[in-house]
RNA sequence: GGCCCGGUAGUUUAGUUGGUUAGAAUGCCGCCCUGUCACGGCGGAGGUCAGGGGUUCAAGUCCCCUUCGGGUCGCCA
């Protein structure tokens, strides 16, 4: 092995172009790719920049180097001195960046051999994700990995820069918390010091950046990692990083308005993208009745449509059994689709089976006359209305669900994004920013037989609604908002309660006397005793916010060491099991693994 | 916890109704090659068909269990 001793780098690989011509350089980085002739071997060497490739020839070089050059391998760590040469007519390559020039080696050093690596070092690879996982050092030398974690790094300095321009101070709170039982699984840590007692990681740090505004720092921010110990999918990890937001003395539009500018900044700074402001702002109400979500997709158009009105008073039973235990009937409009074949409107049928659906109908107006499960049910003059009240032409297909409302919505809602999927209706580089506002204050918890908190019990009701808040919670509205981009929640935040009784009938309505809410929250409703300023914030998804800016299917993509489905570092081996000796440290008598749990 | 899909050389995969020695591409190794850029030519090595059990004269293929991975519902204030 050699070392760089009397080697310093000059330049990165793939910045050199023509004006470089000439230039004596001196490059660091690695073989991505070796093309050997005999007497000329051609490398193309990548850094982070990119790559350029390094000509070896024989006849006009020291023997000994020549050798070396043919031992270069893939992936092996090379240092090279030489000058950079333009490219003849016939030898350009304009497919790449560097392709006018290329480097004549002068004098080569092997930093690192490398063993042959498990997968290409190149983008577009299909390779299994554990794999990839595993040699996560190899998976991130991929252009377009580096790509993604340049790009996330940009951001951050961007949303920095911004804060820190509008005059927000970047704070730090604990990572060792209280855990708060309201919400997601707690991932705790054990005290040594305290035995039998815990800290837990902080689902987000809502409680301390309250606290920082009762203390007077007015407008706070942070980047900051948060934990939750809940299933995973491809855009949820167990510890994820939230740009988290909190200022005083505001109203909804003077953090709606920021946000906006900070969103059309960023896309302009980091991607080049143009965003207009003000964002689109949308009731939660109209949301779900009209889109069945309360992040809907507006890149297309497909709204949910009630055709109730259209299907009573008929011996279909199905209808009439809905619409008589207060459901209702609601239909999506497929253009062109009357054709859709017989097998996959089976397969839909078990697609909206999985959103609680019981079941899935249709009308095909197609060509050849009306084709619908409920077709002798109904006149022709009902077919025609409901073509004319949803604007159904010939040639198209309306998929109708009659249930609860909820589940109606939430069907059709998620049939629509299946819909667009299939026919093309999605234009992958269209931004649809959309502020969904007004959300309910509470949900009803089935299982759990009382109201629960849609966004957290520190969110402020709407004035108007305050006494509804025992009679009525169902009908409770908060001031609460949502950011969505392209059907993605992207951040989401409130108007707090800064007010000690509100905050009392708001724990109140959610079950908690006030001796229980104390236990829990206490510090909090101490601090809240001296003078809390109106306050209010918002907490954006980093990783999915970079995830839809470098235009990937999973966080896993942009975070650079995530952990698996099984919320296992696939690279590093964690979680693992400990010897007893730190468990008796702690206090915790066993361990018991998953297989002997059961 | 439920549902769906998947696991065959390092990698991506083919493998029919169960039937001879599991085939290909790429990567890897060796030799040749002075203008390639997915270089090319010739030759070679490389397989616990995820694991276990069962059915069968015979299992990569059929059945059961386990395991691992991905997606998803629940869950995620």
């Amino acid at each position: 092995m050699e070392t760089l001793q009397g080697m310093k780098r000059t330049h990165h690989a793939g910045t050199l172009r023509k004006a470089d011509i000439d230039t004596e350089v001196v490059l660091a980085g690695w073989v991505s790719r070796r093309r050997d002739h005999g007497g000329l071997i051609f490398v193309d060497m990548r850094d982070r920049s990119g790559f350029v490739q390094v000509v070896f020839d024989e006849a006009a070089m020291n023997e000994g180097t020549f050798h070396k050059a043919e031992s270069l391998r893939n992936e092996f760590c090379i240092a090279v001195r030489g000058k950079v040469r333009g490219r003849s007519e016939d030898t350009i390559n304009p497919n790449i960046e560097t392709g006018e020039v290329e480097v004549v080696c002068e004098e080569l050093r092997i930093l690192n051999k490398a063993k042959t690596p498990p997968f290409y070092i190149q983008d577009g690879i299909d390779v299994d994700e554990t794999v990839r996982m595993k040699y996560r050092y190899l998976d991130l030398r991929r252009p377009e990995m580096q790509k993604n974690i340049i790009l996330r790094h940009r951001v951050t300095k961007i949303m920095r820069d911004f804060f820190d321009s509008e005059g927000f101070l970047e704070i730090e709170t604990p990572m060792l918390c209280k855990s708060t039982p309201e919400g997601a699984r707690d991932f705790l840590v054990p005290s040594r010091l305290n035995p039998g007692e815990f800290y837990a990681l902080p689902q987000s740090p809502q409680i301390f950046k309250q606290i920082l505004q009762v203390a007077g720092f007015e407008k706070y921010f942070q980047i900051v990692r948060c934990f939750r110990d809940e299933d995973l999918r491809a855009d949820r990890q167990p510890e994820f990083t939230q740009l988290d937001i909190e200022m005083s003395f505001l109203d909804q539009d003077t953090i709606l308005s920021l946000m906006e500018r900070m969103t059309q900044k960023l896309f302009k700074e980091a991607i080049g993208a143009e965003v207009k402001i003000p964002f689109e702002r949308m009731t939660w109400d109209t949301a779900m009745d009209t889109y069945g979500s309360d992040k809907p997709d507006l890149r297309f158009d497909m709204p949910l449509m009630d055709i109730s009105e259209h299907v009573k008073d008929s011996e279909f039973k199905v209808f009439n059994a809905v619409l008589g235990n207060g459901g209702m009937v609601k239909c999506i409009k497929v253009d062109g689709y009357a054709d859709i074949p017989r097998r996959r409107l089976d397969d839909l049928v078990k697609f909206v089976q999985i959103y609680g659906a019981k079941g899935l109908a249709w009308i095909q107006y197609a060509e050849e006359g009306i084709k619908s499960p409920f077709k002798k049910f109904y006149s022709d003059e009902t077919f025609a209305k409901i073509a004319e009240a949803t604007g159904a032409k010939t040639g198209d297909l309306l998929l109708v669900v009659a249930d609860k409302r909820l589940v109606v919505d939430t069907a059709l809602g998620q049939l629509r994004l299946e819909m667009a999927k299939e026919r093309g209706l999605i234009d992958p580089d269209a931004l649809r920013f959309l502020w969904v506002v007004d959300f309910p204050m509470y949900e009803w918890s089935e299982e759990e037989k009382r109201w629960k908190a849609m966004h957290h019990p520190f969110t402020s009701p709407r004035d108007e609604d305050i006494e509804f808040l025992k009679s009525d919670p169902g009908r409770v509205k908060a001031n609460a908002y949502d950011m969505v981009l392209n059907g993605v929640e992207i951040g989401g935040g409130s108007l707090r309660i800064y007010n000690a009784d509100l905050q009392e009938k708001v724990f109140e309505s959610l079950g908690l006397t006030y001796e229980q809410a104390y236990e829990k929250f206490g510090f909090m409703m101490d601090a809240f005793e001296y003078g809390t300023p109106p306050h209010g914030g918002i907490a954006f998804g980093l990783d999915r916010l970079v995830m839809l800016m470098a235009k990937r299917d999973s966080i896993r993509d942009v975070i650079a060491f995530p952990k698996n489905q099984s919320a296992r570092d696939v690279m590093s081996s964690a979680p693992s099991t400990v010897d007893e000796k730190q468990l008796r440290e702690l206090s915790i008598r066993t361990a018991v693994k998953k297989k002997e749990a059961k």
